[in-house]
DNA sequence: GCGGATCAC
DNA sequence: TATGGTGATCCGC
């Protein structure tokens, strides 16, 4: 009874706190906590956010738990090999150097540095203004978000110290609020004038100052030796005020002491309360459990705690990192499968233009999903070919979107919100030499070489070892320039066909799952079947596959007899990662390896080993290498084996190829198996097509089989290895999925074409 | 690389 | 009354 009392007080507690309600904010203190608390529980109850908060908060006390069990498990012995470690180390390094290096102190950890962030709101209106303010006392300010700014006035500081009052001076524009803005702005005859000092405060005072006067916004400032505690001055004297914390170690300590956790940034309400569960509160708190807390946390937590409780932090502003990822998403009232997919071009096409914008190409594209429960799911898939265009994000992120789907079918996606991320980026380098795209190579009449960067070269000369080991690939681009010029004249396909094709392909993927009006594309000729049995479709592909296409396309509303109903089940091919082979990322740096064992000797810890863990920390941190197992994610096989080849190439011959932007906007397609341009621009159904080419004479006996054995059962995987292996994993649109992928072995024809 | 989670603004 | 969007990072796998 008891016990159940205190689990619902201290439930109720962790979501008060989850839902913003704590000590810490400002303003509370006058009002009645205890009756808001009560009424957002009252008014929240029972709703679906209400429900995922209350299971968030239970996942945090898990992970409490966890850390508390860990904690009881300490023997003391650890404790004081880690207090001595989490002590030497730092002190050493950080301040011990003090008395043989007087000017460490000052130079490493208090320089002059000050650095300003400035809150104000409506930041976005007035950037400019100030913007341009900002730039005079540091041109390499650094904005943070829109109502943000830090500076380093070091440089400023000490170029000021020997300028003339009449530089230092500026003017008092007294407001009358008999005048309107226009008149204010040309009034001339109200003003006073004032004269700034050269102290780092002085310059703040007068960055406030200006800033008011400009945008008639207020600021709040601090002033201190690193970003973390300029930050928290900052809040010190909200909102319209300044703090300084002198650059001096005692200065640091003294403001550090009695700080809450929870003012540090970068520590959220999840942390507090993890440290809470240690009984630490406050900074000083935190210092003196860094022993225990390096025990519980991982290296990169407790090294950053420990920083957090010394009062260390950054002491230089980063130039603009580049930009790792990017996104959108849109919150919503439910809405239906055809809307999710069309909701989801709208993202990727939003997104495309931002891309555009900065001139990014991504390789990873993510799709976030927050159903009606305020449960999110995100779903990536990376590729090779960096994607950056409406089309390109579109053709992953729907397949994406399309698995999670078909995971709750028959039951529909109930969503709150759907988003789409791309990161990834390429750099510039990549940009320029990026891998030729396959839709250029696959265009007609065009050359692999063809560039403006490079002078044009034989088919030898890029591919030297052509000959001796000549590609699958290379054989048919050769007979295919052959024959292109004959073959275009014939093949041609209209241009308006193409585009009705795609517009018709989109319009009926997301009505997938209902199986009312169903419309075929043959993915041999691309020819619709609309409302067409699947045993008339089937008679149609095998005309197709036998090379009678042409009479076919002629005339499809003919009924056919001897139907065969062609089931084929494709088995997605597991793309096992030898976990073994690949490197260790879970390995320890050597001080954490020491510090866990029970060595009785040596326990003092020398600045020198400390310093090659951190060395080998950085190398950890390292990518993998190029990972040559084609995988299932990519958008398709055809592309996959032109990116081995192709790397094969063009590392042999070192050749760079430059990227085409926007490759598949309005260009025609040619199989490269049986060398005839193609009716859709669509690489999916492009890529199907190339299928079925490399697999007609497979499919040809899988149906002679079928004929002779009767129709295939659906539920059965196919025998036959060859169609699983390799190419067949990507045959399946929605073979994206490294999770999904198991479950979703098998796939009917039927679906298959659809 | 992926997916979940936390955090800041 | 109903509970946002964007970007970064970390951890465990």
């Amino acid at each position: 009874m008891e016990n159940a009392d205190k689990g619902n007080a201290s439930s109720r507690e962790g979501l008060l706190l989850r839902l913003g309600l704590n000590d810490n904010k400002a303003g509370m203190q006058g009002l009645d906590k205890e009756k808001i608390n009560k009424i957002i529980m009252e008014a929240s109850k029972g709703s679906k956010f209400y429900e995922n908060e209350l299971k968030k908060d239970q996942q945090v006390n898990e992970r409490i738990e966890k850390i508390l069990k860990l904690k009881s498990k300490v023997t003391d012995q650890q404790l004081m090999k880690a207090q001595i470690k989490s002590t030497s180390n730092y002190h050493a390094r950080r301040f011990g150097v003090r008395a043989a290096m007087p000017g460490f102190i000052a130079k490493k950890l208090c320089p002059h540095l000050t650095i300003v962030p400035l809150n104000f709101k409506k930041y976005e209106e007035v950037s400019k203004e100030v913007r341009e303010i900002l730039a005079e006392y540091d041109s390499h300010f650094m904005p943070m978000g829109l109502d943000e700014a830090y500076l380093n006035i070091t440089e400023y500081l000490e170029e000021r110290k020997n300028w003339p009052e009449d530089k230092r001076q500026h003017f008092i524009k007294t407001y009358n609020s008999a005048l309107n803005e226009q008149q204010h702005q040309q009034s001339t005859t109200q003003i006073k004038p004032v004269v700034f000092g050269a102290s780092a405060e002085e310059v703040v005072e007068e960055i406030r100052f200006r800033i008011e006067q400009k945008t008639r916004l207020t600021a709040s400032a601090g002033i201190a030796p690193n970003t973390m505690l300029a930050k928290m001055c900052s809040d010190k004297n909200k909102p319209n005020g300044q703090y300084r914390i002198p650059p001096e170690r005692e200065a640091v300590m003294n403001f550090i002491k009695d700080l809450a956790i929870r003012k540090v940034p970068g520590i959220g309400k999840v942390t507090e309360k993890m440290l809470k569960a240690l009984n630490i509160v406050t900074c000083s708190e935190l210092y003196q459990q860094r022993a225990l807390i390096s025990l519980l946390f991982s290296e990169t937590s407790w090294r950053n705690f420990l920083e957090i409780s010394l009062g260390l932090g950054s002491t230089h502003l980063e130039r603009d990192g580049e930009r790792k990822s990017m996104s959108t998403e849109r919150t919503f009232n439910e809405i239906s499968a055809a809307e999710q997919y069309s909701l989801c071009q709208e993202l990727c096409s939003d997104l495309a233009q931002d891309l555009k914008k900065e001139g990014l190409k991504a390789r990873t594209v993510t799709l976030k999903l927050k159903n009606v429960n305020f449960e999110v799911k995100t779903r990536a898939t990376t590729v090779m070919s960096a994607v950056s265009t409406e089309e390109e994000i579109f053709a992953v992120a729907k397949d994406l979107l399309r698995s999670e789907m078909e995971a709750v079918a028959p039951q529909p996606l109930r969503l709150r919100l759907m988003g789409i991320r791309v990161s990834g980026f390429l750099n510039e380098e990549e940009k320029k030499y990026q891998q030729k795209s396959i839709v250029n190579f696959l265009e007609p009449g065009k050359h692999i070489s063809t560039t403006g960067l490079f002078p044009r070269k034989s088919e030898e000369e890029i591919f030297p070892n052509a000959s001796e080991k000549e590609s699958f690939f290379n054989k048919k681009r050769a007979t295919r320039q052959q024959t292109n010029q004959a073959a275009s004249l014939n093949m041609s396909p209209n241009k308006q066909n193409l585009q009705d094709m795609k517009s018709l392909v989109k319009s009926v993927e997301p009505a997938e799952n209902n199986g009312a009006h169903q419309i075929f594309i043959c993915p041999v000729c691309f020819e619709e079947h609309q409302d067409s049995t699947l045993e008339a479709f089937n008679r149609h592909i095998d005309r197709c596959l036998s090379g009678t296409l042409e009479e076919d396309i002629t005339d499809n509303s003919k009924s056919w007899e001897n139907t065969t109903e062609l089931s084929v089940n494709m088995e997605k091919e597991e793309c096992q990662k030898d976990k073994t082979s690949k490197p260790q990322i879970e390995v320890q740096p050597a001080e954490i390896v020491d510090n866990a064992t029970n060595r009785s000797t040596d326990i003092f810890p020398k600045l020198q080993d400390d310093e090659h863990s951190r060395e080998s920390e950085c190398s950890l941190s390292s990518n993998f290498g190029f990972d040559t197992c084609a995988k299932q994610d990519f958008p398709s096989n055809v592309l996959s084996v032109e990116k081995e080849e192709y790397f094969e190439e063009s590392s042999s011959s070192e050749i760079k190829l430059p990227c085409f932007p926007d490759a598949t906007e309005n260009k025609v397609l040619v199989c490269p198996v049986c060398n005839l341009e193609q009716k859709t621009t669509d690489l999916a159904l492009f890529n199907r097509h190339v299928d079925v080419c490399l697999n007609k004479g497979i499919i040809k006996q899988l149906t002679e089989e079928s004929k002779s054995l009767g129709i295939l059962d659906r539920g059965q995987n196919s025998t036959n290895s060859t169609v699983g292996k390799k190419r067949s994993g990507t045959l399946v649109p929605q073979s994206t999925s490294k999770k999904a992928k198991s479950n979703n072995s098998k796939c009917t024809i039927e679906s298959f074409f659809k």
